[in-house]
Formats: structure tokens, sequence, C-alpha cells
DNA sequence: CTGAAAGCGCTAACAG
DNA sequence: CTGTTAGCGCTTTCAG
């Protein structure tokens, strides 16, 4: 069917290794006949087998993608980084949607390495951190990097920001703007959520603000969860004057639960996201957000695991930081009066 | 350094024959030898090598999933859709992103095919139908369903919405809600854009409208497009008093460009888009759109590529086409006096 | 510079 | 029911 080294061989009467290594321009071969064969590869159309060829190099090109969510544009930017990297270095990116499921993500990531990928880039869905899932990833001595969320006790490379200062720099915008009974609509139990609530903390202790309980409720990842969540908060006394909230989608879900219960944004209630979706700026309300550089956490993880994957040595993880930036639009804007 | 078969086969005294069969359930097996080699699988935490395995039965188990754009969240949908339809069933994405050029797009289905991809599910950015990579395809065997998007003169496999339909339902809306003089913001040369602005032509032919070109005008892929061509749309004399766009990102730009004009929406210009985009409910003003189903796009294609997988014969090509509905937000609703 | 031999880990086909 | 033989298409090693 397909045609193989063995046919060109044949066809030009000179031995398969001839052709294998003039493939791939080997050094001893000559300038001829290496033209030759290219050129009977062109002509019938050669395509060099990538199975055969893994079989024996032990490379597969094949790097494994491990998302909670594409449907978040965050983790659709990152994959578009992703992609974008490797694709000049030859590499095609095995994508994996674990639905924020800690188990499906197991199962995918043992199928990747079962796929023998030659990398992984994971943004983990693990709450409890299950070492167990990354213990098998060093014992099989496959590389690979770890994104957005970093995994308690996994000492492992990983591309992100900080998220405690994402908390911080949000709620001190709110502290600046002049809001004080300020809440926090967070995510669920993973790092990212973790560790912006602790800069929210961080940020109204150094305020001398005190943190009241009931002002952090659980929004959970989408823009439902913001919704909800922040109908209970609206149901305070007295009421918060300020929301940040755990990413951009919770944020447009607090926005529309806030202007259906005619509570003017940012007036009465100025919110704040964290992420900058790329619509944000066409929500009801421009969203105010801090920017966490999206496709370039996407691009560094890529560069960081080809590193990785051509050096062999697995040399001491490292860990990329991405400084995060706020953006001010509308929702939280201090209104002059 | 990995476990193979032939440890497993040795470290019990049978032969490699016996393990290969056992793990695959193979009929003649005993059932208690079967077991026996199950357990050693297990403490020994035994994979089997997938590449191996596709050199001989040459089947990958993997399926390339061809796309424009992942940030649009239509195909991120999609791509959702897919993978969720083809987890269970052992198979793996390999995912390719073209950002609408179509040459990248040619390189990275000649790459899919070398790697020897068992199918390929296909968002086409070949505007002038260049039907020799689909030839290839034919050639090479390898069944591909496309999506979203026909190519002319293209014979194969398609899920998809029938645009016209789509065009026309959207335009019929704007009409029933009292608008006369309706602008369009078309989309690129790609079939869907030609089919939603031939769906508007015969929907205001319908109702006796007559078209003026200068109300069309070209809003490429996105929202930034939109906003432009909205920009283009308020400075003409008459201007128009409802829009039809050619997707949900534009429209988006559109009412952005509309609002910062002090033109209100839709009191005095009614805006619709297509595809039904998840933040759509969220924007500015609440969006109204024509649904497109966009996992179920992606789903069927996955059901329609297993069963061409499976069942080897390639059959005559199939076309889906899913119903469009519309959805009636703010964005397009007549305003009481 | 060119080529013959060996084998990657597995399965299909057949023989015992 | 179990095992032997022969590859899949390519590369690595080493001899000409």
């Amino acid at each position: 069917m397909a045609v193989r080294m063995k046919d060109i061989a044949r066809d030009l009467g000179v031995s398969l290794m001839t052709v294998s290594k003039a493939l791939r321009a080997h050094s001893d071969i000559s300038e001829e006949t290496r033209q030759r064969v290219l050129k009977r590869m062109r002509e019938l159309d050669y395509q060099p087998d990538w199975i055969a060829r893994s079989m024996v190099t032990r490379r597969t090109y094949l790097i494994g993608l491990v998302l909670p969510d594409l449907m978040h544009s965050f983790f659709a930017e990152v994959a578009m980084g992703v992609s974008r990297k490797f694709q000049p270095l030859g590499y095609q990116v095995v994508l994996s949607n674990t639905e924020e499921d800690p188990e499906t993500e197991q199962r995918n990531v043992a199928v990747l390495m079962a796929r023998k990928v030659d990398g992984l880039i994971i943004a983990s869905a693990q709450h409890q951190g299950n070492p167990g899932m990354f213990r098998a990833l060093d014992r099989g001595g496959i590389p690979y990097v770890l994104i957005d969320r970093l995994i308690p006790g996994v000492h492992a490379n990983f591309v992100g920001v900080k998220d405690e200062e994402v908390g911080a720099i949000a709620t001190e915008h709110l502290i600046a703007q002049g809001a004080r009974r300020i809440a926090h609509i967070r995510g669920p139990s993973v790092s990212t959520a973790r560790g912006r609530l602790r800069g929210y903390r961080r940020a109204l202790a150094r305020h001398g603000i005190k943190v009241r309980e009931d002002y952090i409720v659980n929004g959970q990842f989408g823009d439902s969860g913001g919704y909800q969540a922040m109908l209970k908060l609206l149901d305070l006394n007295p009421r918060p004057d300020a929301v940040f909230c755990y990413n951009d989608p919770v944020a447009a879900g607090a926005i529309k639960a806030a202007l259906e219960a005619n509570v003017k944004v940012p007036q009465q209630i100025a919110i704040i996201g964290a992420g900058n979706v790329h619509y944000s700026d066409l929500l009801r309300v421009p969203l105010s957000t801090v920017d966490q550089s999206s496709s370039l956490i996407g691009e560094r993880a890529a560069e960081l695991l080809a590193r990785c994957i051509e050096s062999k040595t697995l040399a001491e993880p490292e860990r990329i930081f991405i400084p995060p930036r706020l953006i001010v639009r509308d929702s939280s804007r201090r209104q002059e009066i």
C-alpha cells in the first residue's frame, strides 16, 4: 500500500540502508546518491513510517497535554501556546480532557504513558495531592511539567503564576478603590484557589481589615457557580461593597447576579476577577481582572519540557513564575460622585 | 527498563504467546493460566507497548483533530465532544491547531497521515477548495469527517448545520421584530460564511426587502473584526436598524462598537449572532443567536468516524445536519415603546 | 562510502 | 490449549 524504504531501495538498486541514511542526511553517504534517493522519494511521495521509527528510536515525538476543561478559555489559550511551540519542533500534541475528575486524569495519564509520549504537560485536577500518579511518571522516567496548579508534596517542573500574588493584587486594588467590606468568591480546592484565598487574606490583614468568614463563599469553577455565590453575598447584612472572584467566568456570573438584583456594578459593588479571559472586555460591565499571560504559560511550559526531553538528564525541577498584571476596567473603578 | 511480555513469560515459565493471548482474552487459553498471567502482570505493573502493537496490527487508536482556532469556544466545545466520545472507545486525540492557515493545515494533515492516525476530523481552513489534501486522504484510505465547513467539490462525510438555514432564521427573526434596514456583518470566505450570507439574502428576498450591498460588510472571524465592521455600518445613511452577524464573537464586537457610539441595543439597532457561545448570555447586552449544538457536532462526528473506522468498508459519505435553533435574548428583542 | 545482520515488542498464522 | 516461526518498517552496529 504505502511506499516503504524497501521499495525505493529495490527501485534504485541500492540497499535499504543507503536509503535510510540518505533520508536522515547521515554523514557517510555521498551527496550524489543522497540526491538520487531524495528525488525518488519525492516522486513516489514517500512518507517515513513514524511508528516503525519510534519502535527503534524509543522516541514518539508525542506530547501529552492533560487539561481539566477546554471550555475555560484559559486552558484553550494554554493549549494554543503549547501547540504553537511544539509544532516547529516536530512534536504532536495528544489532548486529554479530564473534566476536572482526578480519576479520569489518572487513567488518561496511564494511557499516555503506555503510548510512550515523550513528555507531559499537566494542569492537574488532583485535589488531595495523590502523589501516586507523579511517582509513576518519575519511575517511568517521563519528563513532565505542571502548569497553573502546584500539587502539594510533588517536587516537579512548574510554570504558572504565584496565586497568592494574584489574590493580593486584586484585593489591594479593591482596597485602593475605597472598598472596605470585601468579599471573596472562592474556587474549589485546588492550589490556585487556595493561593488566591491566601492572597486575599494577606491583603486584608495588611490593611487591618478583619476577615469576615461569611464573606467568603464557594463559587466553584464557572459562571453558574459565580452566579449562585453572588446571590448569597447579596443577601448578607451589611452587603459587601466589593468582591474578588476566583476567576473571570465566576466573576461574569457574579456580575450577572448583581445586575439582575438591581445592584449597580461598580457603584454599589465593585467586582474583579482573575485570568483575563479574552471576552472579559465584552461583558455587561467590562471586567477588571488580573492577567496571567495564559498563552505565555503554555509556551514556557513547552520550552521547558522540550529542554527536559532533549537533555535526557533529568536536572533539578525548575519553577517558572510569570508575574501577574492588574488590568483595571469598569467593574472595579471608583466612581466619582 | 519497562517490563515486557517476554519478562512475564520467562518469569512464569510459559511462552511469550501464552502471555500475549492471555492479555487479550484470546479464546484458546485456559482460564487458569490466564488468571496466572494477569496476576503477574498486575504485580509487575505491566503496560503493553502500543507502538509495538500498532506496528503489527496497523491500528494506532489515534484520531487527528484539525481545528482552525481553539480560542473560538465553538471549536473548543467541538473538541470536548470529540474527546468525550472517543475516550471510552480507547482512542486518543491528536490536536492540530491550524490558526486558519490553509498551508499549515495541509502540512499538519500530512504529518498526521505519516503518523498513521486511524481517522481524522477536520474543520478545514481551505478557502479555495484545494482538493489535493482530500485526495491524498482518499488515496491513503484514511477515513475522515469534515465538520462545520463544507468544502466545495469534496464529497466527504460531514457533520454540521445548514448554514443557509442559520442565516435565514436569524434574518427572519429580525424582520419579525419589525426591522427593515437589515445589515449583515459577513465572515471570511468559508462555506459557513457564504451559506449564512445566502440565507440572509433569501430571507430578505422572501419579504420583498431589497438587499443594499453597502449593508454587507466584512467582519472576519472575531470580535475585533466585528467592532471595525460595526463602525462602518454606524456611519451609513440611513443607518441600519438591525444587524445579523456572522458569529457570536463578531456580534460581541459589534455590540461594543454600538454602545461606545451611544447607539442603544436593541432599541436603535438590533443585533443577532450565531453559534451560541457559552458566554453569549453574559455580554453587555445578552446576545440573541442561532444555536448550532457545538458539542453535539463533535460527538456526532466522533460517532460517524468511529463507524467508518470499524466498518473498514468506506461506504458512501454521509452528511449529518444538526437543526439550528433560534435563541432570543435582549439584543434583538422588540422594545415596547 | 555502502551494505549485511540483528533486533525494537508485539501479533497472525499455523503446527503440535 | 500451548508454542514455534515469521515478520511489521525502520535504525543501530559493525564489517566490508
